[in-house]
DNA sequence: AGCGATATATCGCCGTACTATACATAAGGG
DNA sequence: CCCTTATGTATAGTACGGCGATATATCGCT
């Protein structure tokens, strides 16, 4: 029984990983909510009262580019990537990277890291 | 010229950090401040207005405790950390470590991590 | 027909962090 | 001795974004 993160501990990294799961395929809403569970291994679950209002914003910043399509079998809304969505994306690798990489720093200075016990 | 980090980037760890530099030692609001930005080489720089509010909520929530001291020449309010504050940390670190796995994986998967280039 | 899963959307609440501002003391330089 | 800079704490107002609740609709299965 894997427990959820506290909410907050995710924010300012939701869009990082929309972008992510968008930088190498089409998906529509319901599908992305089902990528991210998935590579987490059910740790987060993105609500879609999250979730849509999110790719809204996205789309509004002209990161995310949607568009209706039904041949799949299903009227779905899919959506892209687009340029500018690239360089904020890996605006936002090199800004996650370099944080957290900080956060361990500190948890090593205050000895909550036991190096390799 | 080390450019800061989004705020949202960091909303969520902050309570993290600063039990984590109150972990091992009694301190005060601006060397909280300090040790904070030091262990980023910078990069993490609390504002006051965002630090002393952070302060009282923890205390609020018993997570820390504090005394006015002069005894070191000047009137400092001092924070230690309390039991509540420790386990509340522990269970941050484990949730942070787990997170943080998570966007990695996720990063993995789709190519944003070329693995040892 | 009924139900659970799929699929998208929005409203209003709430928590958190920031900006701006305020005040006070100490140290260092002119 | 004044002026500036650094130290030190505090809060009111504001902005932002995630979430729960709610709504609507279709699809596949029984």
């Amino acid at each position: 029984m894997v427990e959820n993160f506290e909410r907050e501990l995710m924010r300012g990294s939701l869009d990082l990983m929309v972008l992510s799961v968008l930088s190498d395929k089409s998906l529509y809403g319901y599908a992305i909510q089902k990528q991210i569970r998935d590579a987490s291994r059910g740790q987060v679950k993105l609500p879609a009262g999250t979730l849509y209002p999110l790719l809204h914003r996205l789309e509004d910043e002209r990161m995310i580019r949607s568009r209706w399509d039904d041949s799949t079998g299903r009227k779905r809304k899919w959506y892209d990537i687009t340029a500018s969505g690239r360089k904020q994306l890996a605006s936002q690798v090199k800004q996650w990277t370099s944080y957290s990489q900080c956060v361990e720093r500190l948890l090593n200075l205050v000895g909550l890291r036991p190096e390799t016990a």
